[in-house]
RNA sequence: GCCCCCGUAGCCCAACAGGCAGAGGCAGCCCCCUUAAAAGGGGUCGAGUGCCGGUUCGAAUCCGGUCGGGGGCACCA
């Protein structure tokens, strides 16, 4: 039993009390405050600095799992061991506290989410806490606050008040394109002067430019949530990716960032941040750039704009294909079906306005699932011809639902010689292809997509796709039919939701409607109370329905009285809140000075921690850790407000994060019984590679750890058992930082063994009492353990903590091995040195039983001595032929005629060359020699 | 359908820039301690790198193909 066992052995129960100690100790000795420069946090800094964030965690009611922390820990022992070496470290983290299921509760429970997230957040700090991370807790932040969304909303006022100048490649205040107007060096809409709009004919002008504007375009509204949500969060499946429900496009008033602005320097920028690619490739992905043309055919006395990224391959476009939505569909119709139409060209109607009318009655029906689904290509005669610039040709306009309202121009050129989906459309249309571009030779396929001569191209034969391009757009520029344009997928930013538990705009209306500004003294506009905090929601497939949201029933809020410089007169709130990515744009400029009242950065502060370090440098975090799965919508979102709150002079640097590493998952195993139902994982034995609960048989899976799966693992049970420091070790050894594993409770033993034995190597535990020795280490020892810190200090710095705490478990076993009676202090010191960035607690408890007066946690940090790197003699296996065949010893710095001439004394490799001359001797230094006979 | 990443002992993972396939942990096996037990101590076994081919004196590593797993995008003209 436990009260058997020595009673200083490092078990979980002692592991706890060390762990709590040293938690009290750095949190009454304010031993992660990172000082700033300027300000309530000053203090010394020294100018190597380093700033490590964690993904802004959301604080769920669920509590932490296993799968959390690593993450974490990783930043964790990365901001340890730079603050070891002498770093000003700043590391902490706030909440993301606004969203969606604490409202959810407060819906169903009737309490104020304000409540259940602050627990939430209270239960969140007890458990990282208890993990022994080293935060700065002044720094401690949450978007719920307050004083932390007064900024929120006063940097949506900065961008609401700004306009993007293309000119300039850059925002700039809306006060300067007033001025523009004023003076008359900018024309407005109508041509009128300036002076002679009315207040709210030039809000609606100023609107247009900028970079929060009001809009109608179409949104995706989930009658099923009661709210609509931004293109990115909608599946590619065309459901919301919260709640899985339909989404259905409509035109509703609502508020958007034109984050589209921004698209060239947000793709262009990528190439200057230390990001994965794979992560780059996602932005580069959403943002969607093409270079191509847009051409204008003309039909009748109208004129249709297409756009092709292909405008080389025009002379083959052999008709053109409008989206059903198309606003000139109806303008361009023919009255009647020519004489001779082909039956399957009018959808069986009689003339092509019932076709038309028929046709997009059956794509409304369609939901996007079905679109995507269904590929047969499908579509209907407008009756129409257009004129191919190029050939003069006259060629049939449809309507067809593979053609998209939203992408380009809503119309495209069809050349199915080149192009796979107009291939389809022309085959099933009886429409003739013809090829501009020379296929390979064998090339058997329909559409021709790759590299080849023009042909059937009239100017352009002979010329590769590049120079044809470049020719056909001079040429349609020359004679009016197009010009060359580059096309984004990325689409603005829909920033409004119709929720409670956000925040709320810093924007009323007037009795025009016009919105407008509060001023930055009236801020922060806290939310009201209410007695119901969800939004109206509806059978989640009624398209038919309006969002209603919750701050419009404050009907005392929402009326307001306000002197805005002309008296008092009584205004109207907007009744939406921010989505939930807003508090998340900004959150790390307020961790570099929470507690700025004047402010929300000081810039001195902004500078230091987050500021370009050389010529060229973006500026940002240093290190940002976190999951993958933030790689469009959080990381463009906040590089856009980034990009703004720079281009407006409030902050030095470029982008937000300059390193990012995305953590792998931790995902377990779970268990189902013969009904398919989830047993407890926990209780689940394995037996000859088959899996029993309560002696059943049951089928093992693999996936996510989450309640319904039953196989939840928490931080807080590993504390309770091993200790946190275990822990630790346990999580960082596990694999590289970037890729995911099962969580395997068995293998944690593993950790604490070591542990155990780091203890009983410096520890008596009948006694208690320190068992270091004075001795000398020998000098086998000194090359291991120097070796060990040089190869630690390499691996702490590339985040490959799997492989440094392998080194200092090979360190322990050498000194368990050759030093029975105890370690020799020269030794153990730098062991425990090393391994405090791993395991905190431990290292502070041995550090001080060693003497150490100052906490370990700003080092020092051992630093290898040269002299014990390099070896005096090196042993080279000797291949013959590629076969290792014998091994000499030869000093280090032998020559290679010595180490060859050593080689060939080798009696077994001697043999094995049997007298013959070696055709090739090669000699790797401190490798190996390979002899090819 | 297109793009990206990954396949090394039973399991999780190492291997600098192509140079002896093994650092570490779990499990297994043996021994010690123990009345007994293990979250104790000591030791030990174990793969030729998914498969096929190429380059090379030499390939886990580079190249081509193929199979398997994971992820992203998907009628974006």
């Amino acid at each position: 039993m436990t009260d058997e066992q020595p009673s200083h052995r490092y078990s979980a129960a002692l592991a706890g009390r060390i762990e709590r100690r040293w938690q009290d100790h750095w949190e009454q000795h304010g031993t992660y405050h990172a000082p700033n420069p300027v300000g309530p946090l000053a203090g010394p800094v020294p100018e190597d600095k380093l700033f490590v964030q964690d993904m802004f965690p959301y604080p769920s009611g669920a509590g932490l799992h296993v799968g959390h922390p690593l993450g974490f820990i990783g930043t964790d022992v990365f901001a340890r061991y730079h603050r070891m070496n002498g770093r000003n470290v700043l590391h902490t983290m706030g909440f993301d506290a606004f969203g969606l299921p604490a409202e959810q509760y407060a819906v169903s429970t009737g309490q104020h989410p304000r409540k259940t997230t602050e627990e939430n957040i209270g239960n969140y700090i007890r458990q990282i806490r208890r993990l022994g991370l080293g935060h700065d807790e002044r720094r401690r932040i949450s978007t719920i606050d307050p004083e932390y969304y007064r900024w929120t909303q006063w940097i949506f006022l900065r961008i609401f008040n700004s306009w993007y100048d293309a000119d300039a490649g850059k925002a700039r205040p809306i006060d300067e394109l007033v001025a523009q107007f004023d003076s008359g060096e900018r024309a407005t809409p109508d041509g009128r002067a300036w002076a002679e709009l009315s207040h709210a004919e030039r809000q609606g002008v100023l609107n247009e430019h900028r970079l929060v504007y009001l809009s109608d375009a179409p949104v995706n509204w989930v009658p099923g949530l009661g709210t609509v949500i931004s293109n990115e969060e909608v599946t590619a499946d065309g459901r919301s990716e919260r709640g899985n429900f339909p989404v259905f496009r409509r035109n509703l008033r609502q508020w958007m960032m034109r984050i589209t602005a921004y698209a060239d320097r947000l793709i262009d920028d990528l190439d200057r941040l230390d990001w994965p690619d794979k992560v780059k490739a996602m932005q580069r992905n959403w943002i969607g750039r093409s270079n191509g043309a847009r051409v204008r055919f003309g039909v009748g006395a109208q004129q249709v704009e297409v756009f092709t990224t292909r405008p080389d391959t025009l002379f083959g476009a052999t008709y053109v294909v409008l989206a059903p939505e198309h606003p000139l569909v109806d303008v361009i119709a023919a009255a009647a079906w020519p004489s001779d139409v082909d039956s399957r060209w009018t959808g069986g109607a009689a003339d092509p306005g019932a076709a038309i009318a028929a046709y997009r009655r059956a794509a409304s029906l369609k939901s996007d699932l079905d679109r995507q689904e269904n590929k047969e290509k499908t579509g209907v005669f407008t009756g129409a011809y257009a004129t191919n610039p190029a050939t003069g040709a006259q060629i049939p306009v449809f309507i067809a639902d593979y053609v998209l309202m939203g992408y380009g121009t809503g119309a495209i050129m069809a050349v199915p010689g080149q192009d796979q989906r107009d291939w389809d459309f022309a085959t099933a249309f009886g429409l003739p292809v013809v090829r501009t571009v020379q296929p390979t030779a064998g090339f058997d396929g329909e559409a021709f997509t790759g590299e080849g001569p023009a042909i059937n191209s009239g100017f352009l034969d002979g010329l590769g796709i590049t120079e044809a391009k470049a020719r056909i757009i001079d040429w349609l520029q020359e004679q009016g039919h197009g010009h060359g344009t580059i096309q984004y997928k990325l689409r603005d930013w829909l920033f409004s939701r119709q929720r409670y538990w956000g925040e709320p705009f810093p924007v009323v209306y007037d009795a025009d409607g016009t919105a407008i500004a509060l001023p930055e003294s009236m801020l922060p506009v806290e939310l009201p109370e209410v007695d119901d905090y969800s939004p109206k929601t509806f059978d989640p497939e009624d398209a038919d329905t309006v969002p209603s949201p919750p701050l419009s029933r404050a009907t005392e809020w929402v009326e307001v009285e306000l002197d805005l410089g002309d008296g008092p007169k009584t205004y109207r709130r907007d009744t939406n809140t921010m989505p939930n990515w807003a508090g998340s744009c900004w959150y790390q400029l307020r961790y570099v000075d929470p507690t700025d009242g004047a402010r929300f950065v000081e810039p001195e502060n902004e500078r230091y921690w987050l500021g370009p370090r050389s010529p060229g440098d973006p500026g940002g975090v240093d290190l940002y850790i976190g999951g993958v799965e933030h790689a469009v919508l959080h990381l463009l979102y906040a590089r856009f407000w980034q990009k703004v709150l720079f281009d407006l002079g409030e902050v030095t640097g470029e982008e937000p994060y300059r390193r990012l590493f995305n953590q792998g998952f931790i995902q377990a195993f779970a268990y189902t019984d013969e009904r398919g139902v989830y047993v407890d994982a926990s209780e689940v034995v394995e037996k000859d590679g088959k899996f029993f609960y309560d002696g059943k048989e049951v089928r093992q899976e693999y996936g996510k750890m989450g309640k319904s799966l039953r196989n939840v693992v928490t931080p807080d049970q590993m504390c309770e058992t091993y200790g946190a420091d275990t822990f630790r070790m346990y999580e960082m050894s596990m694999g590289p930082m970037d890729v995911s594993r099962p969580w395997a409770t068995k293998d944690v033993v593993g950790a604490q063994r070591f542990l155990q034995r780091v203890w009983r190597n410096l520890v008596d535990e009948e006694t208690g009492a320190l068992r270091v020795t004075e001795v000398e280490p020998d000098e086998t020892t000194l090359r291991a353990l120097h070796k060990a810190i040089a190869g630690v200090h390499e691996d702490y710095a590339n985040l490959r903590y799997n492989t440094a705490g392998a080194k200092l478990i090979e360190l322990n076993n050498h000194i368990t091995k050759t030093f029975p009676d105890g370690a020799p202090r020269s030794v153990a010191v730098p062991l425990v040195q090393m391994l405090a960035p791993l395991c905190p607690h431990i290292a502070e408890e041995l550090w001080e039983k060693l003497g150490g007066v100052e906490s370990l946690a700003h080092g020092p940090f051992p630093v290898a001595v040269e002299r014990y790197l390099v070896e005096d003699t090196v042993e080279y296996p000797v291949q013959v032929n590629g076969k290792v065949r014998g091994r000499v010893t030869v000093a280090a710095d032998a020559s290679q005629d010595e180490v060859k001439a050593a080689a060939l004394a080798d009696e077994k490799v001697a043999a094995a060359v049997g007298g013959a001359t070696p055709k090739k001797f090669i000699v790797v230094p401190g490798r190996l020699v390979n002899i090819v006979v």
